[in-house]
DNA sequence: AGAGTAGGTGTACGACGTAAGCCTGTCAAC
DNA sequence: GTTGACAGGCTTACGTCGTACACCTACTCT
């Protein structure tokens, strides 16, 4: 047995690569992630990645496709309402696992190439489809939602970063706002503080699927 | 007179720095922003700009609350569901103008300082409580609203990039896909590729709204 | 006049992405 | 068994980035 089988017993792939690399996103956040940070997780120098993947740009391309194929398919229930907040939920838990991947979906990331990575979507406009709505609709309610559900992860992601210290300051802060020209903003800035993030998703939730209701039936009494 | 009144002639400042970044982001992207390129823009070395700028964190901060403070407030009406529908167009608008600001929205930055940011904020707010709802739904609509219309502008602008090429390529790709599997997507991709963007957000708000009114009712109804 | 300071400059360091070339183990063809 | 291609490691080097540190100069204040 020769020394070089004691390093890399296993064979790096482009898999373990990209796999290292959200390892290190989840766990030292974005800016973490450099060619060189990445190598050595996996045991190897900087410019052996490039066997394996294009440039950093494909190795972030990856990181995403990676993520949407680890979508968790909530299982169907017989109202399509249900299904809609189950899947909406499925979706932002997937945002909040990994809380930098909302960054690299903002950066204009070219269309994406796996198969695994647009199950979520198929799966998305199927339960929307069977609320009736046309495939017009569908889409652009698709897009409601994927944007609804996208910028939520993100407003919480800002408010969560700096929890309690900036919390309690940034509430003395706007306490000692001028009075008359913020009123509406002190008067709603105990709720902003306070309010579970989790009720406030499903607030936004259900505005959504109360209109997209509103509209199947519309649809529906036109004939 | 001496030949360093030639250069320089108005003194810098932090607002001119800022102002030089927005203008490097906007018409270089946001990756065009080194400290090195916008001193050149302001005809000035690099070092210099810490004089005005605690780092490049604080100079990123400054061009978000510069955006912020951009908001184009809509004059009012008086239904306050047309008032939130104006206002969400402003928001988009806005970021709009500026496309690499929701990168920066989406990097966690911290509480804004300037007085000027949270007017915007505070316009939304008084919005949204003009309809009647309590303060504590307000902010949760805030949230909703916020949401969506940053989350539907980073879809619109990753659609966007790419446009007419990858716009072919990808419709082509979908028509070439497995049918039984994708069989949703398949449905609903001419929406995708054709439907006017104006025209989604609008769908999309007017969800929202819709189940606002609803919303307002039921509390009005309750007494 | 002299001291302090505000605001410019130049140099230097370490980290980044990556181009170019080198070295070695594996394996197919002969 | 030898050989040659090649897959996949490694090293070095370049240009760019943010920024620490030291320096220089022109005002301002006493």
């Amino acid at each position: 047995m020769k020394t070089n089988e004691v390093r890399s017993r296993v064979p790096l792939t482009r898999d373990r690569v990209i796999e290292a690399a959200l390892r290190v996103m989840d766990e030292e956040g974005l800016e973490a992630v450099s060619m060189r940070r990445v190598a050595r997780e996996v045991g190897v120098e900087a410019m052996s990645l490039y066997h394996h993947v294009e440039d950093k740009e494909d190795l972030l391309d990856g990181i995403c496709e990676r993520v949407m194929a680890e979508f968790d398919f909530p299982e169907p229930v017989e109202e399509w309402a249900e299904n809609c907040r189950r899947g909406a939920r499925a979706w932002r838990q997937l945002l909040q696992a990994h809380p930098a991947v909302m960054r690299l979906f903002a950066e204009q990331r070219g269309p994406i190439r796996s198969i695994d990575s647009m199950r979520p979507m198929e799966f998305a406009l199927r339960i929307l489809g069977s609320s009736g709505l046309s495939d017009r609709d569908t889409a652009q309610a698709f897009h409601a939602f994927g944007g609804y559900i996208q910028g939520f992860v993100i407003m919480e992601l800002g408010s969560i970063a700096g929890a309690d210290e900036a919390h309690t300051k940034a509430h003395a802060e706007l306490a000692a706002m001028l009075p008359d020209e913020f009123s509406a903003l002190q008067a709603c800035s105990p709720y902003f503080a306070e309010c579970d993030p989790d009720e406030q998703f499903e607030f936004g939730l259900d505005l959504l699927i109360r209109g997209l209701e509103a509209k199947v039936r519309w649809a529906d009494s036109r004939g």
